[in-house]
Parts: C-alpha cells; sequence; structure tokens
DNA sequence: TCTACTTCGAGAGCGCCGCTCTCTGATACG
DNA sequence: CGTATCAGAGAGCGGCGCTCTCGAAGTAGA
C-alpha cells in the first residue's frame, strides 16, 4: 500500500542524483523505514483507543494493507510494538505535564501544582488507552525497559522541581516536632540520592502523598470507581488536588 | 473426570432410597453442576494467579480434564466466568474488611481505619490478579452486571460506617467555615441519600478522600509504581494511611 | 418399570490470534 | 552489471473463544 511512498522517494532520489553527498542511499530507506514505523505505531494507537489493551497486530496490519507477516520486518513482536507505544505515551505526558508546570508563575507553588496536576487528568481523560497502557494494570510478564522508566521519571521530576523549589523559597519545610517512621524515612534518604528529589525527608514523603493521590484519582475516575458517585468530576478531582496541596504545604 | 462424583452421588442416593425426601433427585443434579461450577471457579483462580487476566477457557477444561466445548454447559462465555470470579472476589476483600473493622474496639475510629486500609492491603498483596480483575483496567467493553457493583458497595459500607460513627460520637464534624465547591456539595448531597453515608458533605468528600488514597497506594504498590522506589512498603502504607486518618479526622 | 425428556460431555469446525519460515521481486552498492 | 540486502507475500503452526451436532447417561412421570 504505502509503495508509493518508496517510489516517490526513489523518483525524489533519482531526480537529485546529480547533487550526491546530499542524501546517501542508505539514508533513503532509513528515512522510509522511519515513516513506516511512525504510521504503524499511529495505527495502532487508534486500534489500542478503539479496542482497549487487546491490541491485534493482523489488525493493524490489515489496516496498514499489508500481510501480518510483514509488520515483523518493524516491530520484532507485539510486545515491542506495545514497548514502542508505551515510551511515546510516557513521553507524550510528560510533555503534556511539563507544559502546564511551566505556563503558571513559577513563584505560584500552588499554581504549578494544580497546573499539573489537570494537565495529567486532562491527557488522560484525552489517552484513556494510553493512560492505562502507563498507570493501569500491567501486562502479565511484560518487563519494562529501561527506556520507558527514564521516560516515566519526567512526570514525576515535574513534581520534584515543585518540592525543592518550595524549599527553596521556603514555603517547604519540615515541621517542627514531625518525624517520619523509621522504613518511612529510610526511602526518603534513599530517594533523596537523586538529584530531583533533593528535599528533607517529611518534605518529601508529603510530597509522595500527592503523587500517589494525583494518579490515584485519575485511575478511579478512569477505570469507573466514580460510576454512579461521583457525577462532576472535574470539581471533584479539583477540590480532592487543592485539599492534597494543603496537606503537602502548597 | 469427575464422574466419580456423580457416582458417588448416585450410590448414596441409591443407598438412601428408603428415605425419601430427604433429597430430591433433581437436587443431586444440582449439587454436582455446584461443585462442577465451584471446580472450575477455582481451577480458573489458579490461572488467573500464576498467568495474570489473560485466562483460557482452553486451558481450565484442560485441567478439568474436560473439552473446552463442555465447560460452556457452565458457564456461557468467558467473560461470565470472570463475572463470577470478580464477584466472589469482592464479597472475599469486603468479608476480609469488615473483620478487620469488627476486630477493634468500635469506638477507637483511628484504629478501625487503619485495620480496615490494611485488611485491604493485605488482601490485595494475596491475591494480586484478583484485586487487579476489581481494581485495574477495566475490561474493554465489559459491562459490570448489577450484582457485581452490589458486593463491590460492601467494602466501601464499612468506611461509610466509619464515618457515620465519627459523627454519632461528635470525632467528625463539618469544621467552622469548612465549604464546599457547588459541583462537590451537590455530588456528597446526592450520596447522602445512601443510608450508609449519611454523613455532613465536607465529612463525606473527606472521607472520599481515604477512600481514594487507600485504593490509590495499593494499586501503585501493586501495579509495580514503587519499583525502586519505596522499600519499605507496609511502613510506608502504614504512614500514608494514618496521614489520611489525619486528614479525614480519625 | 418402561418411556419420554433433560442434561452433559465429546468432537469437529469456524474465524480469529501471534509468530515463523520460505520465496520472490525490488533496491542498494561494489 | 552482478551481487548482497531488504521488504512484503504466502502458507502454515498451535492456540484461542465459541457454535453445533450427536450419542450416552440421568431424571421423571404413567
Amino acid at each position: 500500500m504505502l509503495s508509493f511512498i518508496v517510489n516517490a522517494l526513489t523518483m525524489w532520489q533519482t531526480q537529485h542524483m546529480a547533487e550526491p553527498h546530499t542524501t546517501t542511499a542508505g539514508s533513503i530507506r532509513s528515512r522510509v523505514r522511519a515513516e513506516m514505523t511512525e504510521e504503524i505505531k499511529a495505527i495502532a494507537r487508534r486500534h489500542l483507543a478503539a479496542d482497549g489493551a487487546n491490541l491485534s497486530l493482523r489488525a493493524v496490519a490489515r489496516d496498514m494493507g499489508m500481510v501480518s507477516s510483514a509488520l515483523y520486518r518493524y516491530f520484532p513482536s507485539r510486545d515491542d510494538l506495545l514497548t514502542a507505544l508505551i515510551l511515546d505515551a510516557y513521553n507524550a505526558i510528560a510533555d503534556a505535564v511539563e507544559r502546564a508546570d511551566a505556563a503558571v508563575d513559577q513563584a505560584d507553588l500552588r499554581g504549578r501544582w494544580l497546573s499539573a496536576c489537570h494537565a495529567i487528568r486532562r491527557w488522560a481523560l484525552a489517552n484513556p488507552s494510553e493512560y492505562a497502557l502507563l498507570y493501569g494494570t500491567p501486562v502479565p510478564d511484560y518487563k519494562a525497559p529501561r527506556d520507558t522508566t527514564a521516560a516515566a521519571i519526567r512526570t514525576t521530576a515535574v513534581f520534584g522541581r515543585l518540592l525543592r523549589d518550595g524549599v527553596a523559597s521556603g514555603r517547604l519545610a519540615a515541621r517542627p516536632g514531625e518525624r517520619l517512621p523509621r522504613g518511612v524515612r529510610a526511602d526518603m534518604r534513599r530517594l533523596r540520592g537523586t538529584e530531583a528529589f533533593d528535599v528533607p525527608e517529611p518534605v518529601l514523603a508529603r510530597g509522595m502523598t500527592g503523587w500517589v493521590h494525583v494518579f490515584g484519582t485519575v485511575s478511579f475516575e478512569l477505570f469507573g470507581r466514580f460510576n454512579t458517585v461521583i457525577e462532576e468530576r472535574e470539581a471533584f478531582f479539583d477540590h480532592q488536588m487543592r485539599l492534597i496541596a494543603d496537606v503537602i504545604g502548597f
């Protein structure tokens, strides 16, 4: 089906043969290959949105106008295609959250927190199947490759920066008499080793409450726990996030 | 395979023929049928625990020593088998939570809250696949039958009773100046219509923070978000639930 | 007790699925 | 220009959910 792209690029190459070194032959193949890969992912995303997590390679291949075995030239297995989608999704939600955070006056910690939280919810509602891929039930024995965890941390790092900015501005600090249980304290201390989360242990612990609560609330809404319970979901979400902002100290 | 049960029961019936009315012939069939149904569910649960949510009817049938089509005498489809498992699981976790709540001095609201929360986490850790079935990504176009929602509410009703007992004892009340956004207030007022949740709107709203946070924390742990982040998970969970107890007012 | 009816399991088969292997024709390159 | 590389097609494997038909066995009523 997409052979017209190949043909077009081949014609393009032929027309420009007089100018060598602008593009090697190899890079043409790889460009076509990259475009095909992107189109496969785009179609796969459409199927994901339509049919939920039961992504069928054969259905994607049909939509591409190719036979299923041909897809294996681009992704060695269904899991690898899913991994690619997951990686893209992690980066997409991180982009959204980073943008939302940056759109607010950097001194307004509470505003940045709320903006970031709503960005997560909006992205999740707009891309429910992809959100479920990231934050829902993990696929049975799917082992997340290293790249995905690196992309996953981008979103949480935004919250880490919020905490650090809060500490830097004096807004956030360990409260007098605030003590953490030994085990919690040990984990928080270890996490401080990561530069993005280098804040006093009690502050970090409160931040994790927020981290859990944002995604917990979004997942509850998306996974249907609010059906027949909460009607005004954006209002409820906003209220919850403000309440947690108070807990954190924003 | 299980024809030995049929045979045994038939023999039993033959031996007791002198005493009519103790068991009608029809009830023998239905007893065997009930035992078969239970065994199918038991095997299905084992498969669920082993292979995750990709439950295969054919595999269950193989373990039962029957051909796959025979299973359809007991469950009209794979979804119906899953529904049965879900229903059982809702009741199992509700049993655990109710027991945990009842095990603590009824006047000790904070203790009851913590006991119930830990019961949820313990049950989830002991039955991860079933927990995922209940609180994880919903199956694409699986429509939860009415029975399941009735069973699902048993667990949340425990938290409702906690709130009501708190209000009755004077421990919980709307705080001076505490106001809810219009949308949230409307939802809370509607929910008060359910007897189990008839507490002042602001108290109910705080209770829902707890509801979301318990399951949010458990899901995060179970779905792997704490990997390489939280090592001391029980301590972290306990800390989180105590923090939320403060928020609620327990 | 004999007969009509119900129930159950087996078997074959349908159209899906992920995945593999082999073959062919087009492209890239020395 | 010949050779090596690569993309796609096609056939096929075993597994899946599910349907239909058939015969054997159990049940119930005269």
